[in-house]
DNA sequence: CGGGTTGTTGAACCTTCTCAAGGTTCGTGG
DNA sequence: CCACGAACCTTGAGAAGGTTCAACAACCCG
């Protein structure tokens, strides 16, 4: 199951541009590396569920992963959506050792993963490294409490307004007539997002095809007027 | 208007027995409070501003602080509620230079304060200081993740008794005949908490005392039976 | 005792969900 | 290459849960 290595060596270059390990040498890079695990994921398979004893902690490399809690009548919630590039699982950080939540592969991924016991090590020897991780932590917090805002005060309209703009912003791809999202996208997956069910994303979404504001077929979202829909977004 | 050590000299037994600070020595926490400013706040009153420089950092010694964020609309959302013990405006710990909520005194409080420059040196310096604080970091994330989920999937009736619920752990006291809120709150501020209308929680209310889960006054509420609310907030 | 704040309650209205049915797209195996 | 099942999407009709509007009552403080 857990593929060790899959590629020969990993080379430092994975690393070297990510925050948290920008400032080191390339030498501790390698240690780093020479301690990792490194495996594929498929579309839509779980990295860690919520509740699980937090034994590693995860570099996202390349793909998206979506942050699900679900509830005790079995609905998912979507609260985070992680792109290349973040850390993920790092319970440790916030002083747990357990997940909090369900990481969701929203794409096939590549992902490395170290041993929770190394945490220590990497925060105390690793210039930067403590410092980049509680950035993303505060951007995060930032994302959830924007998120209660926005389900506490906005309308249905408003709040998938905002989710697709937020997922331009965060893994949208330039495309030919507008932007797309980068991975695919289901009715029901915006409606985990944002609170809703998936005929009222459907609806919204006919609407706006009307308008001109998206072209969408099964699974891809393009955005053609993202002005319009941050109009919409402010209600 | 801001005045520094109110009392002669702050004793050491006001932080000795709180978790940052418990695996420090005597010695360790006279430093600690010869640098703190002390002051008490009236009831309702800002000790910080969402968006404004991260000066200082605090800890609440008594009383409770409401976590408010502030629509474009003007409306209040509260995110979280401080009971006395907690630091809170931990920017620095989130790795961000503003506060990124406004904190507002539900009763009147006493408050200690220090320049955020000494966070590195507490970080660094006391054992346990940094521990505790990501523990403290960890369970307000988990809370705020719960909420979005109640937010996501809850009825009114539920979030509002979850609501009550939540208050009465962190903040009950147990008086003749039930648990008791130890603040004055108002329809208002408990529909800010629940993400609905004070209109909406006075029928709400009105309809648990008819059947005997509550009893209300003017900013005041008492649980009379725990019980009966779980199962409502359980739908 | 008067003005402001807080709380109550009814009625109309509206957004959104639920239920239901049918259509489309995709992948798979014959 | 086509048939078939599964996953995904659309749309209508009706119902429900809450909000909004409005008026008034109770309480508190100076």
């Amino acid at each position: 199951m857990l593929q060790k290595k899959v590629l020969p060596r990993l080379d430092e270059s994975l690393l070297t541009h990510l925050p948290p390990f920008s400032r080191l040498e390339r030498r501790q890079i390698r240690t780093i590396l020479d301690q990792a695990t490194s495996r594929r994921y498929d579309q839509g398979v779980a990295i860690f569920d919520e509740g699980a004893q937090a034994d590693r902690f995860y570099m996202l490399l390349d793909g998206y992963v979506r942050v699900v809690r679900i509830t005790p009548t079995g609905e998912q919630v979507t609260s985070l959506h992680i792109p290349a590039g973040q850390l993920l699982g790092i319970a440790k950080a916030i002083g747990r050792d357990s997940y909090p939540a369900t990481a969701l592969t929203a794409t096939e991924s590549i992902v490395l993963s170290w041993p929770t016991r190394l945490w220590e090590t990497f925060v105390r020897e690793y210039d930067g490294f403590a410092t980049e991780t509680y950035k993303t932590l505060g951007h995060r917090v930032g994302e959830m409490n924007t998120r209660i805002v926005e389900l506490a005060t906005q309308q249905v309209e408003q709040r998938v307004a905002n989710a697709l703009l937020r997922l331009i912003n965060q893994t949208g791809r330039k495309v030919e007539g507008g932007i797309e999202i980068d991975f695919p996208i289901t009715r029901q997956d915006l409606s985990e997002l944002t609170a809703t069910t998936l005929h009222t994303v459907s609806r919204l979404l006919s609407g706006w095809e009307k308008r001109g504001l998206v072209e969408s077929k099964r699974k891809r979202i393009k955005v053609t007027n993202p002005h319009a829909l941050v109009v919409l977004s402010q209600g």
